[in-house]
RNA sequence: GGUCGCGUAGCUCAGCUGGAUAGAGCAUCUGCCUUCUAAGCAGACGGUCACAGGUUCGAAUCCUGUCGCGAUCACCA
């Protein structure tokens, strides 16, 4: 049994034999600083069932605990709160239990035989991936590691839309001004070639249009009679007959991209374990609802189209089939849904990293799922998150005034690479050498920015101050990691023996408090779906442990048990600051 | 207009199911590189937790209302 649990039964027993009353719950915290004592056990909801004063209660309390307890070795109480004193003991025991524990602080087994399918990313196939696409695919990423550690199985997946009107524009623009470029012959990412002739699209649309208007045509009617977009349709309808030529450019533009997308999801060091694509999705779903028709879960109205009542939650009356009998992007999600679920018979849930702007899309999805009778449907998370805005305002594609997630990576590996040299740090490591460490501190500075804030919450990105290296950043802890690793090497020693009979200093002692913590850090992630949990927990230990470093000597130490404690408690801080991170996908460098 | 989210120091953010004097980082200022990496440490300055009510021993936290910002309310995806 926990401490912490043994002082919560205890306490219930003594609250009975004291006072002949029975404490539903007892209310713990650990202790603030100011005050001695490691765990504060609150006084003041006792009061409801026991009648007194409260300071009379904690020490009355206090004193039975100590007798109780024998990893308790004094009480004090101020005002209401009883705070309880533990011994070295405790902690020097338990953090034998955990210092060589290159797992620590994850589920040691499976909670159950369910998994959980975690999507994110979702591009289109007609752009390169911006910063908004960067937070998306750092949040899902970060959360499908963080509920693994929990004890859940986990797919990752991604739905790609590769189909639609967007990316005959671009097919349509490279058909006409291409010339048979390839990203072989022109050296551009397939990514951004193909983007490329989007933009393309729209710069002779926008013309014609203007030409148009000239000739004497409403705005309404230039865009609709605008002639690249009619071949834009036009090859959209061919596409959706299958014509040979028309799929065929598809493919190998779509392919073009996906080659592009690859070497940025590598750089990302995210991955997939499995991919859905639209093109192969869009005529799923309607089966469900004929089915949910049958059963009365949907209605159809007199022009044939299919519905949802979702009055009886608060909500509208939602299409989910035209009256032309076509798909719409409802029953798309919703056939997807039920298809993975097939695919992998063991998914109990499913969570979904899409931006805020859908929120409602995915409350209304969500309910429908249930009310066709789905049991995983019960489990359906949306990971919400907020817009990433720039000073200047919302990104926007058209007006160019996207971050481009490539430029993005490779200016922050700069900026690594100039404060790294400003500083005159790595010299004497080969040019490799140097090129990887600026990309793990460039992509860990990234990554922590985005990460260490709240999902829900929307971000202000501005490109030009760049991201801090110094204070709340990934760079700082990548550091303090780098620099316990040269403590290691220094100590030449084995560190695996336990050290039982060391007096622990505060610092020391807090420590271990700290890392005491992890298991249930983690597990609060990935209930509260927040990497940014993480992020502020590792920050928080290493604040901890510079102040430690700083002001103790660790190689200087009193005796050699002291020495090698220290080393050992070094040791376990990089070790929980490597997993930390490694749940963020952000990772640490031997020395920076 | 309806619904949802956000509002904490000059700036960027923490603050768990209500608990002790609201915490960090950046910026500004003061110290500290002959000892394990100064991307660091120690300290100072900085707050009417948007506003107003309510719930109670106790509210940044829960409830209601107001204001401000954002999103969303398509036979688009």
């Amino acid at each position: 049994m926990s401490l912490q649990k043994t002082i919560s039964e205890k306490t219930k027993i003594a609250v009975q034999e004291l006072y002949g009353a029975t404490l539903e719950s007892v209310e713990l915290q650990s202790t603030r600083k100011e005050f001695e004592g490691d765990i504060t056990v609150v006084v003041f909801p006792m009061l409801r069932v026991v009648k007194g004063n409260p300071m009379q209660i904690g020490a009355a309390l206090g004193k039975h605990l100590v007798e109780s307890i024998e990893e308790i070795k004094a009480h004090n109480v101020v005002k209401g709160f009883l705070n309880l004193v533990i011994s070295d003991a405790y902690y020097l025991n338990y953090f034998a239990g955990i210092k060589d524990d290159e797992r620590f602080g994850f589920a040691k087994s499976l909670k159950d035989d369910k998994a959980v399918m975690v999507e994110y990313s979702s591009p289109n196939t007609n752009k390169p991936l911006h910063l908004g696409h960067i937070r998306n695919i750092l949040l899902g990423y970060a959360v499908a590691q963080i509920i693994k550690a929990s004890g859940k199985k986990v797919y990752k997946t991604q739905i790609i839309n590769d189909r639609g009107i967007h990316i005959c524009k671009s097919m349509v623009a490279w058909q006409r001004y291409g010339e048979g470029e390839t990203p072989e012959s022109s050296g551009l990412k397939g990514d951004k070639l193909v983007g490329n002739y989007y933009v393309k699209f729209d710069q002779i649309f926008k013309e014609q249009i203007a030409a148009l208007i000239e000739q004497g045509k409403s705005e309404e009617e230039a865009k609709k009679e605008a002639p690249f977009l009619i071949e834009a349709q036009e090859m959209l309808r061919k596409w959706e007959a299958g014509d040979p030529e028309v799929v065929e450019l598809w493919k190998m533009m779509n392919g073009w991209v996906y080659e592009g997308f690859d070497q940025t999801y590598a750089v990302l060091g995210v991955d997939f374990d499995s991919y859905y694509y639209e093109s192969n999705t869009y005529l799923l779903g309607k089966d469900n609802i004929e089915e949910g028709l049958s059963r009365g879960v949907f209605f159809k109205k007199e022009d044939g189209s299919v519905w949802c009542d979702l009055t009886d939650e608060g909500l509208d009356e939602k299409l989910v089939l035209r009256s032309d009998g076509t798909a719409v992007y409802m029953t798309q999600d919703i056939g997807t849904a039920i298809q993975r679920v097939k695919d992998n018979p063991d998914i109990g849930g499913m969570i979904y990293t899409v931006g805020n702007e859908q929120d409602y899309h995915f409350k209304v999805l969500f309910l429908i799922l249930k009310k066709l009778g789905y049991n995983w449907a019960e489990n359906l998370y949306h990971l919400s998150y907020g817009m990433v805005d720039l000073p200047s305002g919302k990104m926007k594609s058209r007006e160019g005034t996207v971050v481009d997630a490539d430029d993005l990576i490779f200016e922050m590996s700069k900026t690594a690479e100039e404060i790294s040299k400003d500083l005159g740090k790595l010299e004497g490591y080969t040019e490799k050498e140097k090129a990887t460490i600026y990309n793990t501190i460039g992509m860990g500075a990234l990554k922590y920015y985005i990460l260490k804030v709240d999902p829900k919450k929307r971000i202000l990105f501005n490109p030009e101050e760049s991201v801090d290296f110094q204070g709340n950043t990934g760079p700082f802890i990548q550091y303090t990691y780098a620099r316990i690793q040269a403590i290691l090497r220094k100590a030449d020693f084995e560190i695996s023996t336990s050290i039982a009979s060391i007096e622990l200093d505060k610092k020391e002692k807090e420590l271990i408090k700290q890392l005491e913590l992890y298991p249930d850090i983690i597990q609060n992630a990935a209930t509260e779906l927040s990497p940014a949990v993480i992020a502020n927990y590792t920050f928080d230990l290493v604040k901890s442990y510079n102040s430690f470093f700083q002001n103790v000597s660790i190689f200087g130490a009193k005796s050699e048990e002291e020495k090698q404690f220290r080393v050992q408690l070094s040791s376990a801080v990089g070790n929980t600051i490597k997993s930390a991170l490694g749940l963020l996908g952000i990772l640490v460098p031997e020395r920076m």
